[in-house]
DNA sequence: TAGATTATACGAACGCTTTCGTTAATCGCT
DNA sequence: AGCGATTAACGAAAGCGTTCGTATAATCTA
């Protein structure tokens, strides 16, 4: 057996990790700007809530790492890029979220989700005959 | 202005935090059993994986000091009750994570469940209009 | 009631995420 | 080339969630 070692960083890793919630706020923007630097990333979350520089650089370091993000080091300052598509990390967060918060209903998140929504009943009942065929078992 | 203090065990918090994922596998099964032991709680995760009587103990013990169990001591063993809606526990989660990962896109998340799902080009249609209606800015 | 069994409480430790201070490298300018 | 300013790398630590070992307390049983 080969022995285990850590990928180096920027290596493409065959499986990226999903990422934190810190780690999605910084993809967020990526997705958004396409490619930026360590301080227009900054600049763009610190609207929100003020994050220093470092800790926005040590997050974007270690997503590359991960394979979250590539970077381009031929000029200065470094650019960064999303690795991963946004709609398959939602995606794979969603199913996560799914299965922990709902057992795995999509159902019961959908019809929450449109909860609150002024649907009439005819409606309602349409969307719920469209969950039947999803999940035919889960009530 | 008066100090702070801790709340002791099983007194009522008044707004019982969102609970992690632990927490979480926890309620879903007293919500479920309605009320239970710490041994029929721990019977009923080990089925998935298994869990140490003490580990379930702890939290649920750390539940119930953050309001989101209360507990029976009249009896022996003690009795464990979810203090917390279901429904509730998920529209809050639901909340949170639809803010954290689709920036609050109602429509983005519902569609996304949706994929998969082998609708047929008008059934889509018809779920995006109303979708329309919920979030009529995001796109 | 003594001893065994079960239930409860407590504290410590581990891993992971997050944060930031400090140091090293690079760039722009004179 | 040298100097100040910006950018990048690194290490350490704090916080939180999770797990469990161990100790105390309560209950059962012979």
């Amino acid at each position: 057996m080969p022995p285990k070692r850590k990928p180096t960083r920027g290596e493409p890793v065959s499986q990226p990790p999903v990422p934190t919630e810190a780690e999605l706020a910084i993809l967020r923007v990526l997705w958004q700007l396409g490619a930026a630097t360590v301080r227009q990333v900054n600049e763009q979350m610190s609207r929100s809530a003020s994050v220093g520089m470092t800790t926005t650089l040590k997050f974007m370091q270690i997503m590359t790492d991960k394979g979250l993000l590539v970077r381009d080091d031929s000029i200065r300052p470094q650019v960064y890029r999303p690795a991963v598509r946004q709609e398959q990390t939602q995606q794979k967060l969603l199913g996560d979220f799914l299965k922990r918060t709902y057992g795995g209903s999509t159902r019961t998140l959908v019809l929450q989700a449109l909860d609150g929504a002024d649907l009439d009943a005819a409606e309602l009942a349409r969307v719920e005959r469209l969950l039947d065929k999803i999940d035919p078992e889960s009530k």
